[in-house]
DNA sequence: CGATCTTACGGGATTCGTAAACATA
DNA sequence: TATGTTTACGAATCCCGTAAGATCG
């Protein structure tokens, strides 16, 4: 016994027009196909479903149990099938991803926003974590995938360079280098510089890039936010990434593109290498690879987009 | 998409197993029979159910929705077939028939008995009318069949005859033809008889058989018990069917064969031409097609039997 | 290298459509 | 006789099993 959606439908068809040659047609079928149809599911559960000459069709009485049967599931049927087209069509769904800071307050919000105009029904988890917890959260499956900075390889991940960053001095108009178009790493250490965290991925790459370290560091923060309120009050300047200029434009400071040893920082989208993303994954996957490097670039200030 | 039963169980099979080749033992297949059957539904539904290697097996996210939607489909569609079988091995189900007064009440308990007996699921209805509406019962498909006396052949209803009945002089044992094997209408007409009304088939019967009607027609009753209470009152004899006559034993009355012109009377089975019965209807229609005439014999007084 | 999934392919069953046969009002 | 179902039959499709191929730990 292999009852099938077919079936179902045939037998309901035929149930409700009681007449082989317009139920065949409703299901598209000969009216000799549909006759075998009917037949193989009377022989397949073993009874007659209707009682049937050239003039009339009815049903049996087991016909009519079963009408109560099919009655109850064709509906049910039809709704977990349209439950799975709507995962099709990426009307429902859900996606979780990982982002640091700057990432998530920053570029993340107009691509959630196209993403979420794009596929309404998708919902979207954001965790709004340092780099690191990023690529643990992914290596759990607690994420789909992540956007973060650089990531040491491994064969459970795959790493794609979706964007470069590059580097600024944050200061207020009235400091002192505030009218170069362009600095230097030495041009800046002569003045205190606000500092990140080390576990930030800023501090990280500025570690990496800027050795020996010869700051003047007069603070250590741990959000964009606080490091721009310091600059704003006169108390230092500081070093940030393209990222991460929308928070101190908000504050009214200015930005001067600063070339680096290491210049470039690579933000990269960490995903499980052993899974199949979810198709909810896979069309907010689609809109980054799309989108995020334009995204980035349209965050750099005017003056330095053509550099 | 036809999405079938196959389908689901290979589906849920791998699902809990998570491994090709044991769900496919599971579904009694060849794995590769298998693996075809598990990509064609993933290519049915328009994606991926199972993300899986040479190592692992698992569920997508999406596999995992259409996991929720089988599980809660398949355990409805087995008990819709179930319910089904229970039809087909006769452990459920209606029948409804009709049935003179004196079937159903003296031969029918013990064949229904049996019935019950071997389809304890089967309910019964019986309806204990007067011939002519047994026949209207059955035009009007209240009933699946009606046991009846002789009915007025059409070609909506198709008519068998179950068994003969034959005729009996029921009197007191103290009554002058007490001591009689056989009669004839003749000995009877001297004495006054307790007749039945018009609508009885035992007074139809006995009215076709017996002309001129030259009754001392003492009492007219509508019911077999009646009668009996008025012949062991001495008021009268009267004749019945062999059908009949364990109403009259019970009041401890007297049993003689009576020769009437027209002897016996057709016990009839009335079913519509055009429906097809039911499986329930089929089974108690078969069992009383084999039993009902014996049934019917056994009735017969002992010495009367061997006529 | 070994376990496991996928692909290739031939044979058999199923299903389809056309057309003829059959049944009933 | 007209309408509508079933049967007959060849063709296309689907499904299965064997066997070889590919992949991953």
């Amino acid at each position: 016994m292999n009852l099938s959606l077919r079936h179902m439908k045939a037998f309901t068809a035929l149930a409700n027009l009681r007449n082989f040659t317009r139920a065949a047609e409703h299901c598209c079928l000969t009216q000799s196909a549909f006759s075998a149809l009917i037949s193989n599911l009377e022989s397949d559960l073993g009874l007659k479903l209707f009682s049937r000459n050239t003039r009339n069709v009815d049903l049996t009485a087991e016909g009519a149990a079963f009408q109560q049967v099919v009655a109850h599931l064709l509906p049910e049927i039809e709704r977990g099938l349209a439950e799975m087209r709507d995962y099709v069509e990426r009307r429902k769904g859900r996606v979780a991803l990982a982002a640091i800071p700057s990432i998530s307050s920053g570029i993340l919000p107009g691509l959630l926003a196209r993403f979420t105009r794009d596929f309404p029904g998708i919902s979207v988890e954001v965790q709004d974590v340092a780099s690191t917890v990023c690529v643990d959260m992914v290596r759990n499956r607690q994420v789909d995938f992540a956007l973060c900075a650089a990531v040491s390889p491994s064969t459970e991940l795959a790493i794609e360079v979706l964007a470069r960053d590059t580097f600024y001095l944050i200061c207020p108009h009235t400091h002192p280098l505030a009218t170069r178009a362009r600095l230097d790493v030495q041009d800046i250490l002569v003045y205190p510089v606000i500092g990140f965290e080390r576990n930030s991925s800023i501090r990280q790459h500025l570690d990496a890039a800027i050795y020996p370290r010869q700051w003047l560091r007069s603070y250590e923060v741990n959000s964009l936010s606080t490091a721009a309120g310091l600059v704003a009050a006169g108390l230092g300047v500081t070093i940030a990434p393209t990222l991460a200029l929308f928070q101190f434009r908000l504050a009214g400071l200015h930005a001067i593109p600063v070339s680096l040893p290491i210049n470039e920082r690579d933000i990269c989208l960490a995903r499980r290498t052993d899974t199949t993303d979810s198709l909810a994954a896979q069309a907010l996957l689609a809109l980054l690879r799309t989108h995020f490097k334009d995204a980035v670039e349209a965050m750099a200030p005017a003056g330095a987009a053509a550099r």
